[in-house]
DNA sequence: CATGAATGAGTATTCATTCAT
DNA sequence: TATGAATGAATACTCATTCAT
């Protein structure tokens, strides 16, 4: 005799279930290489209840992405609108929340950057990307022209160069030579970085003071 | 009777053959969308000769990386190691080089841009981007050096600088809001788009001089 | 606190409810094409609600078609039992219900029509059919039968000419090429399957004078 | 050690193999009831071979209507063009081809009334009809016509007359009561079959003589 | 060099039905 | 009566790759 037990779960738990198995599964195999079969074998449930709340495969990929971009905008838009700061305090902050608070669900950026990483997730990342700046880059330009009224920095193309560095910051896991190794080489990326940045910004050589929040995201990734 | 005609061709020549076919579809519907099928169909040979020449589908994307890789960094190479000029003038040459003689079979950047543009085309892009950087990066070390040697620039961290150009430059199409419609819109990026180049070189604001440059690049793309 | 309005009706109603919008959906999609899903959504209830009153989606079907015959048969056994009217007036009574009063829930020989027209459905007709003809043809065979005593039709095989007439009539709209356009075309249609029905039943040439009706159902049909 | 036999076919010789196994796959359980899987396998080949000769499942259906089609109207075709003889003649060898030579493959009638009779065929069924009555109508009007100048026949409308029995013909096994059972029965049947055919034509009771034919068709299916 | 028939694992998706609540 | 989450078998179709000729 055999018992077949049926677990009904709450839907929001259900499908939060699937997504994070989802999420999981593609991070480990890329989007492509992981079947349907896989999500709803991970999660244990029968094939039909994937489609029972999402209408197709690619729905769920529109499910995460939102998820992160939701989370991360709804933190800046906070920092941005509401804090009384400068505007390199600002950034500050903002630095700090992705690097310490950024653990959805306590697995922190490495789940972010490991969805980006691979390959042939290279189409979801090109997607999410995209729409993230989109989203970001608003409150950017808002930093950016706080600080050029604080005379902190120097520019008169606020928009183009929010895209440009939200840009670089999207694709640097992507074509940087990772530094992994000597806390030398980290430091002097990460030197290298700041200068940038301050030359893009128009800020004072030195001003930004953003080696430290570079150090604890590469100690994050190269922890992979 | 019936008569079998089997063409015989020099090896190297059905190779290209193939290659080429493979890359105009590859631009036309994207990597993952375009079978084998559709390959061997469009050069009028059988399956089996495909794998003849390529052990996989994948390996036909190398063939094809390698062809741009080879053209654009011999280019580039003769540039930066032959001419007698000072960085900016060879920062000149290369741009020049690439907006006028890319040319490859007659059909020029837009090549390129079209094998690069479509999301379904990300992970050749990511690859190879990040091969054509890691080839075209030392060279580009090699002129800013100059340029810090002839005072033009001032940095310290010429590799960190060239390789976030490189990148930048990558994704430009990708990332960046085309802008299309009114030449003073376009003149605008570029104006940005140089000031900021400029202040990660270190260099002296308008020495750069590339809005041209920049104007021919925006054209030949806005004509798709 | 939410409250979930729970709709209980008298079974019945609710019985003939779904009865009902399984047969529109039937007309528009096809039986095949028309989940149980449709149905509930379209109902506004359950899907478990669905197996309540019917044990499959098969059995649905048969509801409908004992809805039609039903119908159409309790006015053709009045028609031919109580009517004081010799057999071919009586034929014209059946065509004038047909034509004028079948109209269930007021849409008329359409319904009944769509459910038929598609190709999607050939399973659903062939049965409804083969019952329905089986149902009616006792009632056509009285008539022929009385049409011979009253010497207007002469046959010595009423019940093979009734099975015959109701083959031929049920199966019209799916052979025949409908004749629409021309008035004199389908003049012409009509007078042959005149002169064919007179013929099979041994009437006298004219006797008949079918020519009305089969214009009032061609306006029908070909108003579609 | 396995070895897997790679048996290589004449490509019509594989098509034809896989057309009879799916015809007789579909006259077994249905054409919806049959799967491409149930096919490549009574054929014991892979399931990509099947794709490789066909681009869809419904392909194959095409390819056994068509199969014959051609082969009837062939007949037929030859037997009203060519011969010389009268039209009842002309009629009377029809239906000896049909009943004597139909055996396609040596399993006769049976098999086209297999395709046929399953009321999970009925969509093949209306379409491949449908096909035939629109190829073979035009030869029987051409015997009608013949008829009527040969003053055998009697008729103005050989067009409708001929559409009508041969819709009549097609839908014989659907929806009559099939004899089965007494000799007289059967008998009494075919007489009437004939004299309504007779009146339908216009003919002299008795002349068209097809009572013989009748009998062996009944036989046949009734062998079942 | 060249052919093209043959392979078969793999994929997303549908849907009638069940059952715990 | 009524709900709707859960089931899972079934299906058509794709395509990179192999291999006998």
């Amino acid at each position: 005799m055999i018992f077949i037990v049926r677990i009904i779960k709450d839907p929001e738990e259900r499908k939060e279930e699937i997504i994070n198995a989802a999420e999981e599964l593609f991070i480990a195999k890329g989007y492509e290489n992981t079947s349907v079969n896989d999500i709803v074998a991970k999660v244990g449930v029968a094939k039909g209840l994937f489609y029972y709340y999402f209408k197709a495969k690619e729905e769920i990929l529109n499910a995460i992405s939102q998820k992160y971009i939701q989370y991360i905008t709804g933190k800046i838009k906070k920092i941005v609108e509401n804090e009384e700061a400068n505007a390199i305090e600002k950034i500050h902050r903002i630095l700090e929340t992705i690097i310490n608070q950024f653990g959805l669900q306590g697995k922190g950026i490495k789940r972010l950057a490991g969805l980006f990483n691979r390959e042939k997730n290279m189409a979801i990342h090109s997607r999410l990307a995209t729409k993230m700046a989109a989203e970001i880059s608003p409150y950017f330009v808002s930093i950016i022209k706080q600080g050029v009224r604080e005379n902190l920095f120097k520019t008169e193309h606020p928009e183009f160069i929010a895209d440009t560095l939200l840009m670089w910051a999207v694709s640097l896991h992507n074509t940087i030579k990772i530094p992994i190794g000597s806390g030398s080489e980290i430091k002097l990326a990460a030197q290298a970085a700041e200068e940038m940045i301050e030359r893009i910004l128009g800020a004072k050589p030195g001003s930004l003071n953003l080696l430290k929040y570079f150090k604890s995201i590469s100690d994050e990734l190269s922890s992979f």
